[in-house]
DNA sequence: CTGAAAGCGCTAACAG
DNA sequence: CTGTTAGCGCTTTCAG
């Protein structure tokens, strides 16, 4: 069953039918009808490799994750799967699980099916694998930076005021002495969360203990290992603010064994707003960065690019997004307890 | 740059080229060492689209998930990607979000890219969409049960081993009163863990009590709430084996809410042993099904079915496929406290 | 506005 | 064992 079966069952030519279904728009209204109902009886739809192959648009974009059981990233291959289905894209996915080599990999991977973009979400582990796909002239997005490649739109995550909210309604409740939990500091969304919650802590006039300043790596484990060095301080904090959810998630586990009860005792704030934010006990302040927005920011981003003509380049303020964050009050955060 | 260069760089003719490339055993090893040579030189890798057009093998595999943020899933997706890559296949994932109407589009995605199988990880929730699948010839990956159709294969995941484990388990700890929280009855594998759990219990002449069977729905609301049933029972039980670890878990919580204690007063068992089991407190006693040895099983069947040439259909043997389960003892069941 | 025809890059007869 | 060549199904000039 091909294009040929159709022209004939429609009594028109082949390029007929496939300009009918290109919606070019020259073609008669009748013939068209005609087409369309032979597409219909037939149960026709066209092959994507032939497609692909004449006109050299694979209509796949690639997505490469850090590490999709993070629970972070399925929310988001969820968003861009809707995404870019909703657009007629088909989205290759992978996990890179944290191994700069298989990188390299999907990299390749992307250049052999031919990906008509790739949004590249390990917030920051980027390396110079993606060399070859800036050469190879495909659309690329990023978060919070990326390398200045001709056809890139970088997805700025506004940490900034969502932390601050969370720093000031910390503030409200008393607290003064805010500790945080950083996240791997090659990775620069972490960096950049830190560089907020600092600036937050200076603009409300908050004093900032180094000793209060611990760092993670945005897993549980390093969560709860931040979270022990807290609480056996002198004086440990009233609250803390953590880099990611899975960081405060596993510090509340190990409040819970330390028989400190969260939030009477410590307020705790996480960053993300995952799933299971709502599910743990007690469910979790947290900042939220939207997954669908940013799904959905990426695949338009790379949608701009990949039907741009080539001659009229996507205008430079398409080539910065921004995505909002938003502090989500739940129950790990209360009044404080000293004076 | 296409296979002619690389022939024109070797001195060779494209069908050399191609025949290298496909590794061909009966080309000559001195024309073999100049074409690979060149494609090195030369960077080239072939183009996939062709390819497909033209030997009708897109090299994709399908992977139909019930829902990609329950976090069983992920860590499938993970062994399947891990799986499919090694054997040179793609991999193109659908979730269906629990919702029907989706499985239609997925199984349309499925048809339009050609895949040359797909793996249907919904766990019961099939239904005839799959015909279209099916009608296409193209090879079914099935867990527990699915339709009869040509080239087919069913993973039958051996519950019952790890189920009558976690029953001989809490046996051995000395509990009587022990309760089940089930699954969504829809899902086949549900009502297959439910069966193996009954019938554990009779094997080790244990009561059934009506009153301690409740059902659940896979989530952690439905583990909390059956929790809470069972705790307000005049009766309670002194242990529960849960659907899976998200019940488990949502039970734990509704525990530490109503100061219960686990594992000292109260024995918990989940199903699945995901990441989370491990990082939750306490760490859960669960039954493992290795998500990886699924994925390996699927990706396997399926290469079979692909591979096969069409003559020579696999084997009936190799058409039902026996995933192993495993009691993986942890924090969350103790001895009874209970005479 | 429509149709005929030339490929897109590769594979697989078929002929040497 | 190697090379020539005819398509795979579709898009897109180029003529009509």
């Amino acid at each position: 069953m091909d294009i040929r079966d159709v022209a004939r069952s429609a009594k028109v030519s082949v390029a007929t039918v496939s300009r009918t279904m290109n919606l070019v728009p020259t073609v008669d209204e009748k013939l068209s009808r005609r087409v369309w109902q032979a597409i219909e009886e037939l149960n026709f739809y066209p092959n994507t490799q032939a497609r692909a192959l004449k006109s050299g648009r694979s209509r796949i974009f690639g997505l490469i994750l850090s590490e999709i059981t993070n629970p972070f990233f399925p929310e988001l291959v969820q968003g861009f799967e809707e995404s870019a289905i909703k657009d007629g894209y088909e989205i290759l996915i992978t996990s890179i699980s944290h191994d700069h080599s298989r990188m390299e990999l999907a990299v390749r991977r992307m250049l052999e099916r031919k990906v008509e973009g790739v949004a590249v979400m390990t917030f920051g582990v980027e390396l110079p694998y993606l060399d070859r796909l800036a050469a190879a002239d495909i659309p690329l997005v990023f978060v919070d930076d990326g390398p200045p490649v001709p056809r890139r739109t970088i997805l700025q995550v506004d940490y900034a005021t969502g932390i601050r909210q969370g720093v000031q309604h910390l503030a409200a409740l008393g607290h003064q002495r805010i500790a945080c939990i950083s996240g791997p500091p090659q990775q620069l969304s972490s960096r950049l969360r830190y560089d907020a919650f600092l600036e937050s802590m200076r603009e409300m006039d908050l004093p900032i203990e180094p000793e209060l300043l611990v760092k993670g790596d945005h897993t549980l484990q390093g969560g709860a290992a931040g979270a022990r060095r807290l609480l056996s301080l002198q004086q440990p904090p009233t609250a803390v603010m953590c880099s990611n959810d899975l960081t405060a998630i596993g510090l509340l586990r190990a409040a819970s064994q330390a028989h400190v009860s969260v939030p009477r005792d410590l307020s705790v704030i996480g960053f993300d707003d995952i799933h299971l934010a709502d599910f743990v006990s007690p469910p979790l302040t947290t900042v939220r960065m939207s997954r669908a927005a940013l799904a959905e920011a990426a695949v338009g981003a790379l949608r701009s690019h990949a039907e741009a003509s080539p001659d009229r380049i996507a205008p430079e303020n398409a080539r910065f997004v921004s995505i909002p964050t938003l502090l989500t009050v739940r129950r790990s955060t209360g009044l404080c307890a000293w004076p």
